[in-house]
DNA sequence: AACATAGTTTAGAATTATTCTAAATCAAAT
DNA sequence: ATTTGATTTAGAATAATTCTAAACTATGTT
């Protein structure tokens, strides 16, 4: 897919102003590369995605639109061992797999209100306002997805 | 405390053996830095730590030694978003909480399994084998722990 | 329309945690 | 004693990200 939906759109718009910040082509852009292709992708995947649809956006500029991104709630940063961060639009509670093997980050979704679930195990004087979830390990073969 | 406990000196060892490596003085100080103060330190912290008793360690030593650590599966590290690896001791099960406040880490001990069960939630193409759950947020004041 | 203002984009420099390199040191084995 | 291989060390290199400062763009005001 070449552009945003009108429903991305429209979310994007509403989620930027409120943080108020503007609604800009090169963050629609990399906004619709995130959805396009929702595998975790590096700033520098995004980089190279976003290049070859719009040829003179910057490194800078995509991660000032990530960062945008990232700080008006659309897009998670997930961030695996030491490796670059990557970017995930998934807004919806998940957990994360990380194949040792290729190195390929999935998405894994939990049970309804699992995650809140995982914040009991805090003693009283803990107050969490995010879980993360990782496993690591790999995938058998057969089914990539 | 000053020195590594017969108990501990004897786990090092074993370890380091085990995984074809020698049981060196700065290896035993290294340990023995993360036994005495288990708050997740940084290599830095770890460095100014084991310079202090070690004036001659340097810095290369300070990651050779804890990549030793954690190869022989003494030691695990800990990232948390991209900050700094931090180097945890505990072998234990545990969780993570990342205060946002003083950005300080703790274990959170985790019920029995709990752990174990959390691989469930995997399709059966998944085969994890390690798995981590970390919290942000932050603690209330009283318990420092 | 002209202007002022503030936000955004951009290229390139700076930062920084970590890894790499190559030489010196050390410790076991012969 | 000599050889061998592992370890330590200082300093250089790497690489993801952030910073800087200038150009550009959009918006609101006279
Ligand atoms: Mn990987
Ligand atoms: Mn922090
Ligand atoms: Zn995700
Ligand atoms: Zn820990």
């Amino acid at each position: 897919m070449k552009t945003l939906k009108q429903m991305d759109r429209g979310a994007l718009s509403d989620a930027l102003d409120h943080a108020g910040q503007r609604t800009t082509p090169q963050r629609e852009m990399v906004f619709s590369v995130l959805l396009d292709e929702r595998n975790h992708p590096t700033a520098d995947e995004v980089y190279t995605r976003t290049k070859s649809r719009m040829p003179t956006i910057s490194m800078a500029t995509v991660y000032n639109c990530l960062e945008a991104l990232v700080t008006c709630g659309l897009v998670k940063q997930v961030n695996i061992e030491r490796e670059p961060t990557r970017y995930c639009p998934n807004l919806s509670p998940h957990a994360h797999f990380h194949c040792r093997e290729t190195g390929r980050v999935y998405d894994v979704p939990v049970p309804e209100g699992m995650m809140k679930d995982l914040v009991k195990v805090l003693p009283g004087n803990y107050s969490a306002d995010s879980v993360e979830l990782v496993f690591r390990g790999h995938l058998e073969k057969g089914k990539t997805k």
